[in-house]
DNA sequence: ACGCCCAGAATAAATACGCC
DNA sequence: GGCGTATTTATTCTGGGCGT
């Protein structure tokens, strides 16, 4: 007769071992990492046995809905959270300054930061403009916003028309479709620190 | 303390059966 | 045929124990 789970098995998977059942133990287990706990701790927390945990990480179980809720009520998380988590190992978190590659072209210098981010909801980049450098004749357009910070230096701004000379510590922030420009006027390197809310490369 | 394994209990779904 | 109940079976889950 049949039980519950009587779709077809590939004849070489043992019982519960689905790709869906592998999924879960292999994201179970990689939250439970990231919160540093072990097993045991996490059945505690979650009211059921360090074993139900163990099988399920190994994809041994299929657990059902209302096994699953019960584990994540043990973790600060929700089950679309948990379906949704990114499991690419850890994001690289720190960037040494040699690892920020430079990009563009021309005599600014530009760093960007988390250069391996392949889809990147925010570029951030260290800027460095020489004394009468600029980014050219042509007003620049793009897409998203852009902002940045005055390191050292100074720092002529141009968007639509507009110009403005900033020192350390002023900014700037508009939408990169508004035609602009950038230029450093002053006799000494200008360092910033820049944003732009889509992706450089 | 950790993760894993095993035997048994509990659970849920499919099927069989009897009654109307 | 439709409905309710009993039985069967597969799967999940637990408690205890093992080796590291």
């Amino acid at each position: 007769m049949a039980g519950r789970d009587s779709l077809p098995q590939p004849p070489e998977q043992s019982p519960g071992d689905t790709g869906a059942g592998d999924d879960v133990g292999v994201r179970l287990k990689a939250v439970r990492k990231l919160y540093g706990w072990s097993q045991r701790q996490l059945a505690g927390r979650a009211g059921v046995t360090n074993a139900t945990i163990s099988l399920i990480e190994q994809g041994r179980v299929s657990p059902s809905v209302g096994s699953l809720k019960k584990v994540l009520d043990g973790i600060p998380i929700s089950l679309s959270d948990f379906f949704t988590l990114q499991l690419d190992g850890n994001p690289q978190v720190f960037f040494r300054a040699k690892e920020m590659p430079r990009v563009g072209e021309g005599s600014i210098e530009q760093r960007l930061l988390a250069p391996d981010n392949e889809e990147p909801s925010l570029s951030l980049l260290y800027e460095t403009y020489p004394p009468g450098s600029d980014t050219g004749p042509e007003l620049l357009t793009g897409e998203g916003d852009v902002g940045g910070v005055v390191i050292s230096g100074r720092l002529e701004v141009t968007v639509a028309g507009e110009s403005a000379v900033l020192g350390p510590g002023d900014g700037y922030c508009f939408s990169s479709c508004r035609p602009h420009r950038f230029r450093n006027p002053g006799e000494v390197d200008c360092v910033l620190v820049s944003a732009k809310s889509h992706p450089i490369v």
